[in-house]
DNA sequence: GTAGACTTATGAACACTGTTCAAAATACAA
DNA sequence: TTGTATTTTGAACAGTGTTCATAAGTCTAC
């Protein structure tokens, strides 16, 4: 039965050669003005052929969301590789992060602003490498906090949304070209990230604990007292 | 000559129609659905009548977005007369603004996230209040330096540009949905700003300084150090 | 009061968009 | 070769922002 193989292979191939040709145009284009004209003429098929590999527009995006999570994964562990220390190794990570958005604009947009695009809301979470590069980036934030450099009140879960949203703040602010024009963004992207990391290190910090956002961690949300609304 | 008076106060009362068709409809349908013809029928005239009004789609949304830059002073406003300590009215500056993502998401993605509306970012800081804003919220921060609150080697306008860039980075991703279901975005904003602010805080934050993003103040950007590319 | 000029509004069209669906083409099994 | 699946397509639907010649309306000058 090699045939069925062989066919399924075929299927592969142009779901493949779709999603190459809609990255390369929003890539290229930006992936506001991905067309799925273009995408089919890009592929010689029709507009029509591309919805019995996908069911819609989004769903292509949805997948090359996934692309584009795998990508910033090789960006952090790159930069975890590169340090020893957890301290330096956190930092190395964030600026990645900022990093990648300035490198893959149309990924960043995809996986983080866009909110056309919500079906990944839910699951992005949920892919492997995100847990792993959470986990490691938590191991970390716990040694700084074992070896008394950051305050021992610190959830390392919340923590590092605290760093990972800061920096979000700075790669879109940037990416929407909201800055006025002599604004760097490289040096605000630096200043935030000392800034929080400083945050951390800080023991007066604990005049309002460290929350943790986890659903899963109830009861130590004190943080949430700020909750008015 | 009161004709003419007229005349423009009819075109006047017409272009402000078209701005209120338009709000109307991006407030309640989420201004990715707001189409010319959507505002024409509201307004009862053609889709070709407003181009004698706006020469786009997109100046449509700029007068939008300078509604929603007066709707957003209107809370710092607010926030700042509630409190006479420094530090408190800067806290309570920048959660208003985070207030504001939650109040006005359209408005807010209008004015900060969507990049199919670059016309305002070279614009966006020229208007009065802004500025009026940024000095009063900068004079905060200086306040704090003076009492010795915050470390001395800050520099405001910098300091300034973190927080609201922090903050905008919870509202941005709270809007765009990217948190996990259980997450609660009011805790993370609460701990982003504390952790800020503990940042500027914290002495030892001077291993690296803060520097000024601002274009007109060379010399000073040691921060910048970071800036590989 | 009527002719001319000037401003404003419109219908129709252009070139797009995502998506659907019956029909045609192709590939495989009997 | 026939019959059955699967894949691909052309055409269409309903929508988008925008343009432009034409029509309608309004005011000025004779």
């Amino acid at each position: 039965m090699g045939i069925k193989e062989r066919h399924e292979r075929e299927r592969g191939a142009t779901r493949k050669a779709i999603l190459g040709a809609a990255r390369d145009l929003f890539i290229s284009e930006g992936y506001r003005n991905v067309s799925m004209r273009k995408v089919a003429e890009r592929i010689e098929y029709s507009p029509a052929a591309i919805y019995s590999y996908f069911p819609s527009k989004d769903d292509i995006f949805f997948a090359l969301a996934q692309e584009g999570f795998g990508l910033l994964a090789e960006y952090g562990i790159k930069a975890f590789e590169q340090h020893q220390d957890p301290f330096d190794r956190l930092r190395a990570g964030l600026w990645a992060f900022y990093e990648f958005s300035k490198a893959h604009p149309e990924y960043f947009d995809l996986m983080f602003t866009d909110r056309s695009v919500p079906n990944l809301s839910q699951d992005f979470q949920r892919f492997e490498f995100f847990r792993r590069v959470t986990a490691a980036a938590e191991g970390d934030i716990r040694a700084c906090i074992d070896r008394g450099q950051f305050s021992s009140r610190i959830d390392p879960a919340a923590a590092l949304h605290v760093l990972w949203v800061g920096v979000l703040g700075v790669a879109s602010i940037n990416l929407a070209q909201r800055l006025a024009p002599g604004e760097n963004p490289d040096a605000l992207a630096h200043d935030l990230l000392d800034t929080i990391l400083a945050g951390f290190t800080n023991p007066t910090l604990a005049t309002t604990f460290i929350a943790s956002e986890c659903a899963f961690d109830a009861g130590s949300g004190i943080g949430a007292e700020a909750v008015r609304s």
